[in-house]
DNA sequence: TACATTACTAACCAGCCAGTCAGTAACAAT
DNA sequence: ATTGTTACTGACTGGCTGGTTAGTAATGTA
């Protein structure tokens, strides 16, 4: 204690200069913790690393969020959930034949989820699913199922216009989807393993899946 | 307190009969720990909990395994690196042509390490990997490399028969190597999206790979 | 039956972390 | 300046878990 008198004085020039700005936490909030579920987990990530990455303290990490596991729900719906009444809404403007929209979706995906930091809450709902049951339920209902209506509903418009042929939808649905969880398996587990040339090229592999 | 003295004789009955099998423990803990690591990860298995379900107390568990990531360690050796000695053995004795071989092997490996809880190790290791460097490092020398070393040998071998054109040694061995982790990831994680029928079939997606 | 050995147990400790809250200081209004 | 409001802090709590150890009881021996 003396100890820390004593030395006291040496460091309080760095003396942090408490800011206050409600607007602005939240968004930094989340993305610290964008940034840090994705790269150590959900369990592995303590909340008071976030609150340091977002320049505050755990306090108010819990000021601005009920919950750990709310924390990760409120990213979920800023980075992924969110975009689904944006691209529910793109579907009825579109007026390309079917495959030419499939192509256009899965490409989308790819460039505003696959390709960036979100992609990293699939692989990790997938590792973590079952230690947290909750949260599971809150992804497969704002994620999976909304995912999964937007594909059925691009692939039923093709067979309504005639141009796929007749598909056991739920099955087609899941042909869709497992190459994009491989690709984005592939980019946030096989890093370690894989030179740059190895990694697959996303858009080839995109095209050589609609065949 | 006075509630617990109160229903003590109630259970006393069931009272373990304590029971000294010094050859048996190690095996029941490993195979306990297996089920539980696959199931919850490393990070979320409490050690008392594979103490409990090989039905010792968590201080036997620490007699027999100085810790948590020397036990996951030999569970691994158990149940994956264990078995590369006898497989580079057999390597010598195999005299069909080198597709065979590698068709042999792919099976095999499915078989004994992919079709069973074990595979679920390798999922493991990727959700996790970042969180337990040194376990990723020991995974690493003691699954990966060997495993790649002998995939490296029998494609050197159909080169060197003839049976194979020039080939990049480190591509060729992941091309060898993903279709198998695909085969797993979609055994451990996507099995609640999947319907049994659209359970990959791992024999035809084998053969299918070797084009 | 008496004694020795040791596999096994249960209570305990230390450290970690989500979540809380009494207090502090930044800013606004007057 | 003075006062009021509230965004923000950091010390604290309670619960949990990896690992320890003093003690207990199962088994062998004579």
């Amino acid at each position: 204690m003396s100890t820390s008198n004593f030395f006291c004085s040496n460091t309080p020039s760095v003396a942090v200069k408490r800011e206050r700005r409600k607007e602005a936490r939240p968004r930094e909030l989340l993305d610290a913790a964008l940034d840090l579920f994705v790269e150590k987990g959900f369990a592995a990530t303590r909340a008071e690393e976030v609150a340091a990455r977002a320049g505050v303290s755990k306090g108010t990490l819990f000021l601005y969020f009920q919950s750990k596991e709310e924390l990760f729900k409120a990213v979920v719906r800023e980075n992924i959930s969110g975009r689904f009444t944006e691209w529910n809404a793109e579907i009825e403007e579109f007026d390309g034949d079917s495959a030419a929209m499939l192509t256009y979706y899965m490409n989308a995906w790819w460039e505003r989820v696959g390709a960036t930091k979100a992609s990293g809450i699939t692989k990790l709902m997938m590792s973590e699913a079952k230690n947290f049951p909750e949260l599971a339920a809150f992804y497969q209902q704002e994620v999976i199922q909304p995912g999964q209506t937007l594909i059925r509903r691009i692939l039923q418009r093709g067979m309504d216009r005639g141009e796929f042929r007749a598909l056991d939808l739920d099955y087609a649905v899941y042909s869709v989807v497992a190459p994009m969880i491989y690709l984005v398996l592939s980019k946030h587990s096989m890093n370690v393993c894989m030179r740059d040339d190895q990694l697959i090229d996303p858009e080839k592999y995109i095209a050589s899946q609609l065949s």
